[in-house]
DNA sequence: ACTGACCCTAGCAAATCTGCCAGTTACATT
DNA sequence: AATGTAACTGGCAGATTTGCTAGGGTCAGT
């Protein structure tokens, strides 16, 4: 959504992305092995890709793992970016890229995350997306058209994106990409598809899984059952008094979860309350 | 999460389960047509299914599609399963079921559903998973293993589920299973799950796509920018001087914003009509 | 020129939330 | 027996929301 300006604010300031370079670009035919100290050159398939996504633990890791489907596949280019919903406002953004070095510091001094089409595809849909396939209105004609030139200065000529949505809220994408014309890359990219959509969901699993056991972000919030149910009927518009009546209690212990449950996710309102932790996955519909 | 009985109370009575019935239950390996006025007998791969699935119009469709599938690769009956978080005490469920007829009426008549940790599984990861892999911490115990051993005796002893989560908050599960032993299914299972994968999505969106086109889900509200803005900050816990203060407008005007939201929304209170907001995926992070 | 959609503003009474305090009870773990 | 966690209850002042009505202004499309 478009959002007004709000620069002479002090929302103004973007959190810091967590991991945004480009370690090791890497654009040939094969990769280095996990082990830098070995130079030894290997290959593995998606299968194996996968597996070693489960046990990585730190996010070069991960980016090797992308570098090696992304050749595994005949792409050249890869990234994955994550947006976990911290804040509506100020989004925590999570950015792995296998972008050639010059084209990513481009892509960032132009801001062109904001107005990517396929960035916002990734974001409002599920399935995956070959480039060309691209059909979507966009809201900045002209900054569309110029990151679409300037892209493919760079190489980037097809690609294929793959979304990812969490039931936490999070949204993810995993790009690869290639220098050759849609026309003749289409029949392989399609091919890779599935395997790479299942790579993109495993690999959004370990970054999340990496950056949880860190510290870079916030650690999970535990809400006890009674603050839980407090927020869910809070958050299905019903009032102190109501929730307590459904629940057989007073409205003073209504009151007191949720105030709890409003100092654990650190915040101040019930509203701020409800939406932190629908957004974390805290509370979600009974079945 | 768990939620104390609200039996007495209003909300008691569950939302109707959209379509849920075994409609054609094919236990052989082949299956009719879509026409099914003629008998001829087809089978189609899982590309040809996925292409199948952007022109569906009908839950008919939907099914068979599913059944090919379960054919193509060995299984034998399939579930599918949808939550709209259309309310979180009352969600929407939509269920088309490939299962025996008398398994299914057992298990909705059990409501297995509430307690079957293939759908907890699902409702909160994003990974396809083989039931023999699963190995959550369940709550009711008893019945979770009163469920299993009944599920086998109808014909389910191994299976592969894929959870499917969209932007929009809704939740969704496909299950193929098989009477194999795991071990048997297991390497077929195995080489299946990036094709049913990238199916489970499509089956998601086409399904999706058919209940908005018909009247059956509630359509989809459509708020103005400065109605969402209004929303994201109260979301973030402002109250409505701050949020007037960002956006350089009167409170009066925020105020009225929000009524408006709300009315659009069906509900009475901003806590509510937030809830609704980012459930429906109204309100989404800025990037 | 008209219509509709959107955005902006105002005022008021009643209902509700927020922040703060200080307790009791039950239950499982150590 | 001691500890910790979760659940439960009460009170109060001040801030905020809610529901209502009633306008004016801009802009695009007809």
């Amino acid at each position: 959504m478009q959002i007004s300006d709000f620069k002479d604010h002090q929302w103004a300031r973007p959190l810091p992305v967590l991991y945004a370079h480009s370690m090791c670009y890497t654009p040939c035919t094969r990769v280095q092995l996990l082990d830098q100290s070995m130079t030894q050159i290997i290959s593995l398939n998606c299968q194996e890709l996968i597996e070693l996504c489960k046990t990585a633990e730190t996010v070069d890791e991960i980016h090797n793992i992308c570098s090696m489907a992304s050749n595994q596949f005949g792409f050249e280019q890869f990234m994955y970016g994550s947006r976990v919903p911290t804040s509506f406002v100020r989004p925590q953004l999570i950015i792995i890229s296998g972008y050639r070095k010059d084209w990513w510091d481009h892509y960032t001094e132009q801001e062109y995350m904001k107005v990517d089409p396929i960035v916002n595809y990734c974001a409002n849909s599920t399935i995956p997306m070959q480039w060309h396939e691209l059909n979507h209105p966009v809201e900045d004609k002209k900054r569309v058209q110029q990151l679409a030139n300037e892209s493919s200065d760079f190489g980037l000529n097809s690609g294929f994106s793959f979304p990812v949505h969490s039931p936490r809220g999070e949204a993810a994408m995993l790009s690869f990409s290639s220098s050759e014309k849609p026309i003749n890359a289409a029949p392989r990219m399609q091919d890779a598809g599935p395997h790479l959509m299942m790579l993109a969901y495993h690999i959004h699993e370990s970054v999340m899984r990496i950056f949880r056991n860190s510290d870079k972000i916030s650690p999970a919030v535990i809400l006890t059952g009674r603050e839980k149910e407090c927020l869910l009927w809070a958050a299905e518009g019903k009032t102190s008094d109501e929730t307590a009546q459904i629940l057989h209690i007073s409205e003073s212990t209504v009151r007191f979860h949720l105030n709890n449950a409003a100092r654990k996710l650190n915040v101040h309102t019930r509203r701020h309350a409800i939406a932190r932790a629908i957004c974390l996955g805290l509370i979600t519909p009974v079945i």
